[in-house]
DNA sequence: CTGGGGATTCGA
DNA sequence: CGAATCCCCAGG
């Protein structure tokens, strides 16, 4: 058995399993709940180019670098926002990605929120669409997860055997392919496609990509 | 102050 | 494939 006082712990550790204990964990927001299927994991500032506190602590990314267990919310291409737990002890922004999950309860909620989506798989199928079927915004910056608040996360019913867990490079990442830190659940139809990480090209005239 | 770019998604 | 559409942050 492995209760919240563990997650807890588990979330005061190290960021990469932080991240595997993440999978299986219930994200319950504005009357959905979700199975977490699909993670990230991203160090800080300690040699992570991807993370958002590589460069450093900003108004941004500040709870990143308080102690764990609170959410880290972000807005990104001006219209979606996307959600982290933050790991690790304080004065280390180490934090985790929720990529992707199962609706376990509030599927009609779900399905009014994102009235579009034709496949139930599809709801919380990718980062900004967990945070949009769960309701989360920026007013969920910073909010802790282990208590009784608005946002509540909760170890499984059952822990995930580590054999249905697959890693591999992170999502939209340039570079850093040494260090596989997506973790998701094996054949779960909610985890997100894999997209390699398109760098723009170069703005001169008449320049055409170079494929590898 | 300015401007480049983004841990994405959807539709053509 | 490219638009949508803000906000953040580095640099001058």
């Amino acid at each position: 058995m492995y209760d919240v006082t563990d997650l807890a712990h588990l979330l005061a550790g190290p960021v990469v399993p932080a991240a595997h204990g993440l999978l299986g964990c219930r994200l319950s927001a504005g009357g959905v709940t979700v199975r977490v299927t699909e993670v990230e994991a991203y160090a800080g500032t300690a040699g992570d180019p991807a993370s958002h506190a590589y460069r450093g602590r900003t108004p941004r990314n500040s709870v990143m670098f308080g102690p764990s267990g609170y959410a880290y919310v972000y807005f990104t291409y001006g219209m979606h926002w996307c959600m982290n737990v933050v790991t690790g002890p304080e004065g280390e922004a180490s934090a985790v990605l929720l990529r992707a999950g199962e609706i376990v309860a509030g599927l009609d909620v779900a399905r009014s929120r994102r009235p579009a989506v034709r496949r139930d798989v599809d709801l919380a199928r990718g980062p900004a669409r967990l945070c949009s079927a769960l309701g989360l915004d920026g007013s969920a910056y910073g909010v802790h997860l282990l208590g009784a608040g608005p946002v509540r996360l909760t170890a499984p019913p059952a822990p995930v055997d580590p054999a249905t867990v697959s890693a591999g490079p992170r999502v939209g990442v340039t570079g850093a392919h040494d260090r596989p830190w997506r973790f998701w659940i094996t054949g779960d139809p909610t985890v997100s496609a894999y997209r390699r990480h398109v760098p723009k090209p170069a703005r001169t005239a008449g320049a055409s990509g170079v494929r590898p």
